[in-house]
DNA sequence: GATGAATGAGAGTTCATTCAT
DNA sequence: GATGAATGAACTCTCATTCAT
């Protein structure tokens, strides 16, 4: 369990990364934040590595949750899909940070146990995908004359680069109604051709 | 243009920074890499700016020369993006490093001036990336259901997942032929159906 | 009078210097090893000094009574060196941290009040070593053609060094056996030869 | 080979732990000693056990190459004992700091390299010094009722609390001719009496 | 071209201590 | 009595950079 005060450390350290990158996520740049002085994040980290391992945490919770749960429901496997993807996007409006630091792996490059942590999770995760594609293809839902993995890295690849578009754009489009459009031709692009 | 030495010293940036991160890129450590006390890079790079920014010239002449090329050429969009791709995995093979500092714009978020370099180059691309695709879907070779913006999104947002399945990979695979099948995979899904 | 828990910290602050050395003497690893927080420890000392003072107390009580009742008993002075010997051989034994700090007045050289102290009692003890030693030589127990005073560095070297060579030793030998043979030679040395 | 830099350093540091003690050895205090930042010093020493190890080093070199020296020449054991205590004192009278800090074994307690190499070196003299005993026994110049290992500690113990005396006396008296009154006392005890 | 020596700024972290509860 | 939270000062060490040689 975290307290209030790692929270808000945690939450400080996103948004640190997310406006500065991984060189602006500085001890001293979270005390400021949070309207402390360096030694009193020591109070509630051990380091700045349990910092980080915290993010990940977090990340590791909501999505391995939410992958587990699109997996046991009952919809088929476009509903599923497009729920990731506005699942991903809602995410991405509420907490841009926490999204941003999630698609970019090489931040973490620093530590092995990092590395480790962030590997294992997109692992586990994508073997998700792949099993919810399997199935819709099984159900004659997704088209079958490409395979599963290859599926799943074209559905993520396009998740990830879209949102990473609407973080680099100048001008912010309309993150939700562009996403919706996006999913749309993505499904397209996948489900069984009924023409 | 560039010395011998300003390329060595871009040379060890770019594996420093694939090795160990942002983080890892040090004066310090490039000039270990390169046998030379620090002071020594001063001589060839006014300071650590200029290196990053060597880095992304590099970016820029290989693949905006590469995306003209293709623009020009006379093959059709299949054939393009089947280069695209196989272009990119070469490079990925020759020098990881390489690529995979091109695929991660955080790592360089520390500096307004890098990030409007990169921006540039990535609009850049996207915008003949889209021309190519959308003279694709005039000459009925590309599927027309979906705008090429969206296409474009899917095949770089392919590429680069797929490349950095690579990376990550403990063990690693042999990207050359596993890259030929992915593309398959993508052009099945972006072409027009002929069936 | 020293509260149970002055006694505990005092114990512990003991360990510490003993195990770690000086450094490893912090606030932090007295609360630690007595199972509470390091504001507790402000119920009960003043602060780092107090506690520091507080051993040297402890010292001070132990050997000044030690050496005024040797002083004044009856026995010669020969038995009042081997006492002195047995004494602190097995104090040593019971508690080795008390001991080790003891014969380092370094470790204490960081204040001017702690260095008074420790040379207050150091001094106290020497003079009634010398005064011991002075009447056994008039009583005709110990030799004479060497200075009470020079006998006193004899002897108390001999202690110092032997009870640390102990301490040093990777593997501990028997102090108390060998303690014993020991001051059998010294003995031997400063003693009057009967030959 | 040391640098002039590197000894001005070990110096400084030795000075330091003589007038405050392990604690007052702070990077920063030997970089004022000397007159330049803290930085400055790590260009010189790896770290600050890389100082420390320097300084045993120190002590390895001339404590060692002394007691070899003493092994291997003719002079009889008396006068090899009354050397290694004028060595002593004269190295104490010319660098206090020197021979202050390595009768203090506790305070490299921190360190485990440190520990092992101070444990080596005192072994080591402790050998020699038992065998110059152990020979001046055999040659009927030591006494033989005492063993040779009993011996070296009365010896060895004499000299340093002798030497640590000094160091401790407010008023400093005379070094050198005390130190020889003290020796003479020493010899008369462990010599064989021709009386 | 390169080096040795240095520096100011700042990194992460620890320390003794305080204070409200 | 004890705790959780905080702090100022100090610590070791690294960074990018400079300059005389």
């Amino acid at each position: 369990m975290q307290t209030e005060r790692q929270k808000e450390i945690v939450l400080a350290a996103l948004e640190l990364i997310n406006s500065k990158g991984i060189q602006g996520l500085t001890i001293k740049n979270i005390a400021q934040k949070i309207g402390v002085t360096e030694p009193a994040i020591y109070r509630h980290y051990e380091n700045k590595i349990q910092i980080l391992l915290s993010i990940l945490d977090l990340f590791k919770d909501n999505t391995e949750r939410f992958f587990q749960d699109e997996l046991r429901n009952k919809k088929g496997a476009t509903a599923k899909i497009q729920h990731l993807f506005n699942c991903h996007i809602t995410a991405f409006t509420k907490s841009p940070s926490f999204v941003s630091v999630i698609f970019s792996e090489e931040l973490f490059k620093n530590e092995e146990i990092l590395m480790l942590k962030i590997n294992e999770v997109i692992d586990k995760n994508n073997a998700i995908l792949i099993e919810i594609i399997s199935k819709g293809q099984i159900e004659e839902e997704i088209r079958r004359d490409i395979s599963a993995t290859h599926l799943a890295i074209v559905v993520m690849g396009t998740l990830r680069l879209f949102v990473k578009k609407w973080q680099f754009a100048s001008t912010h489009f309309d993150l939700k109604a562009e996403g919706e459009k996006m999913v749309a031709s993505l499904l397209l692009l996948i489900t069984k051709n009924n023409n």
